[in-house]
DNA sequence: ACCTGAACACCGTTCAAGT
DNA sequence: ACCTGAACACCGTTCAAGT
């Protein structure tokens, strides 16, 4: 076990790491390069090499999310299984990791990094969505739900899970289960979508 | 016109209303107390008689926010119509409220209040969701739509109306026009409620 | 190429002291 | 009661200089 060379060799990877674990523990507010750059034993300056500045490093743990929630996502609705199961094994999913990464999710759809994210983060972000538009153009080419613009249904569908993420993260469903919630706001939307 | 006297008299507010228009400008990451009482030409030490520090002046923003949110969806739900179009006037409102005031939207329903927060606080938050439920209530003892918990089913419309309002506020709706998918968000939903 | 050390311009918070 | 001024311990960012 040397000491830290003076050249650290893998400094990015390091901040990155030590970043989402005290993000996870902090959140956004009790993240502080300089404070990182002392986890790693190094000056307060030598982050700037890796990341331009705060900014672009909570990009890159944005991005990062993006990329573990969409893969999650995907194991979710990998499965051979009915378009109704599918979509809610993709609501599961999405609300689990909600709730496992809290200040994660809110760093993620923060609209901070709104006028100069990177194209990359912008498509990490685009991907869940994307996710859900396979989903229910499957349960559409089944016959299985109303035929009708699948971007827009995917939309209203994101968007209530997103919600109940949201929600369920921040512990604002007033003490109501969120698997209650989840099942309930699958079972409305199915309801809808094949009256 | 005289100078500001020694006691400011009304600093609690000007510094409120101060907050307010630099937080829809700059957002949180903008507002510094230093910055606000300068710009209310008091010494930045002055703010803590008001506010025990920052949070709390957070709070206070977020409080108000939720009221003036409420009431915009209470007036939009007060005028006499179908249940039908009165929770399609509910989500309008709620998603004109995020879109009008995204910043402020997006303070209210950080996690960051979660410990310390006040009861009024907490209060006026639920109270959106209050007006919610009673529409849900009115709807299902005018046999519109279908029995069950009306907690629940106004957590998921809730829920789809704060994900879109979410979304449509960070612009992560790739474009879709805010009012097609608020439409067929409702459509959605009454579908499966009525189903 | 990668990192250090010093410097600059900010913060939030606290606390004696003033009016 | 309300505010000031100085002090403390932090920040992010920049930039010459070191290895």
């Amino acid at each position: 076990m040397p000491e830290q060379p003076y050249h650290h060799g893998n400094l990015r990877q390091e901040l990155l790491e030590q970043a989402e674990t005290t993000l996870s523990r902090s959140g956004v507010d009790g993240l502080s390069l300089r404070q990182l750059a002392r986890d790693a034993g190094v000056s307060h300056a030598a982050p700037s090499r890796h990341f331009r500045d705060k900014q672009a490093l909570l990009d890159a743990l944005s991005e990062s999310g993006f990329l573990k929630m969409t893969d999650a996502m995907a194991r979710a609705v990998a499965a051979p299984a009915a378009p109704r199961e599918r979509l809610f094994a993709l609501a599961e999913a999405y609300v689990r990791f909600a709730m496992d990464h809290t200040e994660l999710l809110a760093l993620m759809y923060s609209t901070k990094h709104a006028p100069g994210a990177t194209a990359q983060l912008i498509a990490a972000g685009q991907s869940a969505m994307d996710l859900t538009v396979s989903v229910v153009c499957d349960a559409q080419s089944g016959g299985e739900i109303s035929t009708g613009d699948p971007t827009t249904i995917a939309l209203v569908a994101f968007s209530t899970f997103h919600g109940i993420a949201m929600l369920a993260a921040g512990q604002m469903l007033d003490g109501a289960p969120v698997a209650e919630v989840v099942a309930a706001a699958s079972d409305l939307l199915w309801a809808g979508l094949t009256a």
